[in-house]
DNA sequence: AACTATTTATAAGA
DNA sequence: TTCTTATAAATAGTT
């Protein structure tokens, strides 16, 4: 697209591959941002700079769950039965979710982390853990190729532990 | 790009919306593929299409780091001494990895999520911690924007938790 | 899946 | 960076 066609391969100039990098990236933000407006789908772009800049752009549909429809869901227990175990529930919640900040805080500071070695090694357990959860239902290539997840239906989760050394 | 101009809007059909994914998304994988390889960087695209089957797209560049290459960069502790703290520091790591392994199993197993409201207020969570860690250096919308992380020196890891729910 | 008329992205240059 | 414009590439509507 542009006055000569251009082979796609690694530009050897570093100043050549920021300026492609300043162009490129207007243009695929917004094909990003098309996509899943027209098709009214969650999508998450994160790139890095030449430069080592990340940056992340995530487009999420809006998704309104309220507890009278999680309990419309449930016809076998009566109203008060229903009431009491959401408040057991809740303090088991309280649990987990405090579980959940500690685990988030080890991985989410930069700190923790003491050199080069642990990082590396953090992330390949990262890879081969996101391609054990992926190998139980298809298959893919994790280094360049296209994966495709199983698909999903109401419930389910998807959690892509994202780790990325950046030079 | 086409007969016509598209007006970007959800489209209302569903099988519109199913056909158009199909198509673009062929198109913006391209484009993926071809900013990583000209410009050398890493890039990871997620999306759900309309059916909520996910496609996770991931190009990254290698790291060639080495022990001795870590090693180098300490010249103040002699060889002997480099071995027994490279020692001390593997019984470390180990220590540390099991604890991520289990962290991972716990984040990325689907059947410990029991229901909908856990999910969702795992999501939350994220969502805020992830807020958190960015503004710390930056301000961005999570929603819609695109966001800038701060740029990155060479040890510097960006750990991303991502966490879609999926319809 | 395939076909094309058009629109859109962008390569090169200023 | 930003703009210009010739050209390559993507894709809308259709079959």
């Amino acid at each position: 697209m542009g006055r000569r066609k251009l082979k796609i391969q690694r530009l050897e100039c570093v100043k050549a591959r920021q300026a492609k990098y300043s162009k490129r990236k207007i243009g695929i933000l917004k094909k990003a941002k098309e996509l899943a407006i027209l098709c009214d789908i969650d999508l998450a772009l994160l790139m890095f700079s030449p430069t080592g800049k990340p940056t992340l752009y995530i487009i999420k549909k809006m998704y309104p769950i309220d507890d009278s429809e999680v309990l419309s869901n449930n016809s076998l227990i009566d109203r008060e039965e229903a009431v009491k175990a959401k408040q057991a529930e809740l303090l088991e919640l309280r649990e987990k979710l405090a579980q959940k900040r500690k685990i988030l805080r080890d991985w989410t500071n930069p700190d923790k982390i003491d050199d080069l070695r642990q990082i590396k090694i953090m992330e390949e357990h990262l890879v081969a853990t996101l391609a054990r959860v992926k190998s139980k239902k298809g298959a893919m290539d994790l280094r360049t190729q296209e994966a495709q997840l199983p698909g999903s239906s109401m419930e389910s989760l998807v959690f892509v532990p994202f780790c990325l050394i950046n030079e």
